[in-house]
DNA sequence: TCAATGTGCCGAAATTTATTTTCTTCATCG
DNA sequence: CGATGAAGAAAATAAATTTCGGCACATTGA
């Protein structure tokens, strides 16, 4: 019985709290004068305080124990050692990009920074998703007589060829242009019931924009994946935002694209649990993919 | 002093011990049958183990709480509570896919699901990535006097397209190719130094094996981003694996092109610190491509 | 083959350490 | 001026670790 409800209560707390960093970022949430001196020292060196006892934490900040149990109650944690779980886990993956941009130079280390940035930008991007207009978005997508996806670039190029990858097996009727004349004229000439996907990861895409202008002014529904407030986002009718810290794009731009990767791949699946029937065309395609597979054919062969 | 020795410790053991999942697994480091118990219990349960006690883990095992401290020491962790730190840190990422395949069905599932899925398909590939083929590889390729590089498929197009985008820009003579009767043709007339890399997520494409052949039998290098032990694998010079838990890709086959895209990221990091003017010339046209950036261009009209 | 000895694992209890609760004080605000 | 709530001291509780003794298994020598 202590076990069970030792596991409920994790299950609750993991729940009512899936990022502490942010929880504690948060200076709204944290009234108390001390609980915002306490919430900065952890937040100064989270490593020291994910292995520090109560006791050191308290010492660190200033302040005493029951505080530090108090604060993390606040927090939404069951208990201290709750806490401390909870920022071990956060930290592993959400704070790692506060790391000073190392000029890495051995392969091991080459690789760690690798994955690890794009761990991260999957995080932010799953932590800033905005479900609500992923939902609109695909059911925009899925009622579509025909979608057509732009792109520019060989990062946004990826984006739209994948995005056509996964929905033309789920019954959808999709073209993927990454040429700007092309993608105006197919602008001016799409007829009602069209939709179009753009891509472009700053969103600063003139052309991109002036087509969905274009489309605006024509009646056809768009949906931009983009950053939030460029002016391709307020050209769209339906705005999927990813939104990556800046430090992250500049120096190494690539991180960005697997939180793209993702949120195309988030879109798909939506898409296909729109309409029951399509989901299960899509199900079936596995299957036959799978036994294409077993015959020794390359999976790739399919697209997937 | 105290703090300081803790988070010196920390810090050791942190390094110690980047997987704790690993060790657990890892039948060969548990001599004694109730460590064997013990770790079998806390696999069954990662959830609770995180948060429970240590008399509660001990008590589910069977075992009594200092052997729970001793198996803790023995697996690298400083103590039972920097045990617990390391296995919320790594169960976060590292075993979310031993989660049964559920039908998941709200947009928030989803999103998690996918999301979870590419971190741990990055967080395997980094685990058992061979640092020491990939530098092979990547001095091969950056002092190749040309490279292919082909794919097959939506995937592994995507990946040779990407390598191509990337090492491009490094003063790379590359030329990606995803149709089968252009890449037989390329490989019968390469020429002496030249490199083909080629990439399929399952190894058994038909096609890609016999160019590899062929060019094994012309002299000409080649390498392999692929599945161990498969057919290409077995064809290529250097053999860049990555091996994903079938489970994984068996039902959604798509988490693993995010390992595939990051271990491309990573080749092409390493080429780009093969040769240190290459590398400046790559930090030259980063700044470049800020600059046109703040004139208002969009980023991904340079291909990053 | 059979003791005798050694080695090392394991758990009970004790000790130490850490965490939480309770209670009191103090400051702030209405 | 009382009410409210934050914060710390100290006590109580809970948790973790060390110590120590027993036990099982292996090794050695008769």
């Amino acid at each position: 019985m202590g076990e069970d409800a030792a596991k409920d209560g994790n299950a609750a707390a993991g729940m009512a709290a899936p990022d502490l960093i942010a929880a504690l970022t948060d200076e709204s949430a944290l009234v108390s004068p001390l609980e915002r001196k306490l919430a900065a020292s952890i937040l100064a060196d989270v490593n020291f305080a994910t292995n520090a006892s109560i006791t050191e934490i308290a010492a660190r900040a200033g302040v005493s124990p029951p505080t530090v149990t108090r604060f993390c109650r606040r927090l939404g944690c069951a208990s201290f050692s709750d806490f401390k779980v909870q920022l071990a886990r956060s930290a592993y993956v959400g704070l790692r990009y506060l790391r000073p941009e190392s000029v890495t130079s051995t392969p091991a280390e080459v690789a760690e920074d690798i994955v690890t940035k794009a761990q991260n930008a999957l995080f932010e991007m799953h932590r800033g998703l905005d479900l609500e207009a992923l939902s609109r978005a695909a059911a925009l997508l899925a009622k579509a007589q025909m979608i057509y996806a732009f792109g520019a670039g060989g990062n946004s190029s990826m984006i739209v060829n994948e995005l056509q990858n996964r929905l033309f097996r789920l019954g959808c009727r999709i073209a993927a242009s990454n040429d700007h004349g092309m993608n105006l004229m197919l602008s001016a000439a799409a007829e009602p019931g069209t939709v179009v996907f753009g891509s472009s990861f700053s969103g600063r895409n003139h052309e991109l924009v002036r087509c969905f202008q274009l489309l605006r002014e024509r009646g056809i529904k768009t949906i931009a994946l983009t950053q939030s407030g460029s002016p391709l986002a307020e050209a769209a009718d339906v705005v999927i935002t990813v939104d990556l810290p800046e430090g992250q794009n500049i120096f190494r731009a690539t991180s960005t694209r697997y939180a793209f990767l993702a949120t195309v791949d988030i879109l798909a699946n939506l898409v296909a649990y729109a309409d029951r029937s399509r989901s299960t065309r899509l199900l079936r395609g596995i299957k036959e993919q799978l036994i294409k597979h077993r015959d020794g054919d390359d999976r790739q062969l399919l697209g997937d």
